[in-house]
This record gives C-alpha cells, structure tokens and sequence, in this order.
DNA sequence: ATTAAAGATACATTAATAATACGACTTATA
DNA sequence: TATAAGTCGTATTATTAATGTATCTTTAAT
C-alpha cells in the first residue's frame, strides 16, 4: 500500500515549478539535476502532467514547462488520483470472490478511499511548501547550482 | 494502490468465521474449498490472525479455529491496518528528496491515510455482511457443499 | 536551410515485491 | 502411536513498478 514514485515524482515537479516565481520555462534536464532523478522517467511524467493540462509544454529549442494554474487552484486529491490511477483499492471481481453478492467489503474499502481523497482536495500545490516557498526555492536554487558545477 | 489479497483474505477468513453461528471450529481445508485458495497462503493469514488474537487457534486432530471476539468487536480499520502493515503511503525519507525539510506532502499524505482508517474505524466484521448475515451464510454452506462433493 | 534543443512516444529491460509453493516441525487427541 | 491440524522458514513464480534505450517530431536560433 503506497503511492507510487511516479506519483511522487509529479508533485515534485509541480512543486518545484511553483517554487519559480519568475516567468521562465523549466526543462527536464532541470528537474533531473535537481532531484536527481532519471530523465527518462521525468519525460514521461511530465509528459502527463501537459496531458492533464496541469502544465504547458513547448517543444524546440528554448522550450519547457511551467504551470498552466496557479499552485493554489491544483487540487492534491486531482493530482494524485490522476497519476496514480483512480482504480479501486480492493479488486472484489477479477479474483472473483463467492461471497461478493452479500458482502460489503468494497463498498466501505471504496468509500474510505474517497474520504482520503476528500481531506487531500482541501489542499493545493501552494499548501506543500513551508511558509511562502522561500525556503524551497532556496533549496532547489542551491541544488541546481552544484548540480551544474 | 491496492490492498494486498493477503489482507483480503484475512477479511474473508474473518467474514467466514462471523458467518458460523455454530461453536463449531473450523479449519484452513474448509477456507480453503470455500474461497477456492492455496492452503500455504491461507496458512500464514490464519497465523497472522491467530497472533492477533482475533481468532483462536487449537492445532491437533479435531482442531481449527473461531473468531475470540464477536464481530462487531473487530473493527475493521484495525485488521487492514494490520495485515497490510502500517508503512507511510509516501517514502520521503529512503529515496531522499531534496525538498523534504520544506515540504508538507509526507504529513499531509500520512493524515489522509488516517483519514481512512479513521472511516473504516466505525465499522466492523459484522458490518461486512449485508441483512443479518443469513444470506452470506447460505452462500457459504453451497459452496461448502459443492467443493465436497 | 541547417542544426541543435527540447518534448513525445514506443518498446525493452531490470528490480522490487506480492503471491504461491514446498517441506519440515510441533502439538494434540482419538 | 498414528494422524490431523496449525506453525514456520525458505524457495520459487508472477506481476508490476521502475528504469533504460532509441527514435521521432517540433521549434527556434544561426
């Protein structure tokens, strides 16, 4: 039972992205270096987070990313449902079960994953980072540099 | 994002169990021609539950084993809880981010997660079944029956 | 036009872990 | 004392996440 890193890689990427206050497009090479994290993996991510429209991409030279929402209208319980999948967390059928017909196990398994949801849609992008993000800009300000040194 | 069948099958066992109004104890064979599983698995699930003390076990010739509660007494965010294993749903900590001591998602994530047990906290085994448990009972008698045969 | 930078996409491989199987041991009782 | 039943450790298999490789398309600078 956990979030997957594909997951956790999308909200560091739109967590960092939030960090940027300037107007400059973010490319993946960025992220990898630092997160330090494969580009391979990153490309596929942030491929779909342009998909969810969360981000806009530009191919080309001098292309990237930034947000297309400011970090307080992206939703966590949006994010996280979209990468990881939005599948109920028990699978009361294609290992069929005999006693599904009179059980309410997936029900109540179904309802209390909206309700883990439910508490994360009261919480934004904006809601990750500690105080006003300062702290976290300075971070990944520091991090890139010695990263490209 | 999935529940284990490991701890499906806990809850199934217990269901079982809740659905016998009998003193009779029962044995892995019977979970076994009922649910259709690998006695190995359910082996180590009815282990599990044993040392949970929520069934009691007696080996030997005419042993098996009974629920040591009556199944509104189980709740069931405390069996999921505990056959799934109660790790954080996010690993901040062992693929070290570079943003974790600016960051809030690992908290957020863990009061989600409590936000779902804390649901499935106000119900129990009993809960499971729909009416009074007559119907799962038949359900389980025929499928008894029928493997025997 | 050409070239280089950047994301898009498909496919292959590796690693992690859940699921299952096997086998030996212990306990209890008919 | 034979046998049924749970206990427990280890090995194997299957599934899926994670990662890697390669190629294509788009775009802008030169």
């Amino acid at each position: 039972m956990q979030l997957k890193k594909y997951t956790d890689y999308g909200l560091r990427i739109l967590m960092y992205l939030a960090s940027r206050n300037d107007n400059k497009l973010t490319t993946i090479r960025e992220i990898c270096d630092v997160f330090d994290l494969s580009a391979n993996h990153v490309n596929k991510v942030v491929h779909h987070l342009g998909q969810l429209e969360l981000i806009t991409t530009k191919r080309g030279k001098n292309g990237g990313f930034s947000l297309s929402k400011t970090p307080s209208e992206i939703h966590l319980d949006y994010v996280i449902r979209q990468l990881e999948g939005d599948e109920p967390w028990i699978d009361c059928y294609s290992s069929y079960c005999v006693a599904v017909p009179a059980c309410k196990l997936r029900g109540l398994i179904l309802r209390g994953k909206e309700e883990f949801y439910q508490y994360l849609h009261d919480y934004t992008v904006a809601d990750l980072m500690t105080g006003s993000g300062a702290e976290l800009a300075t971070i990944f300000r520091q991090r890139l540099a010695s990263a490209e040194a």
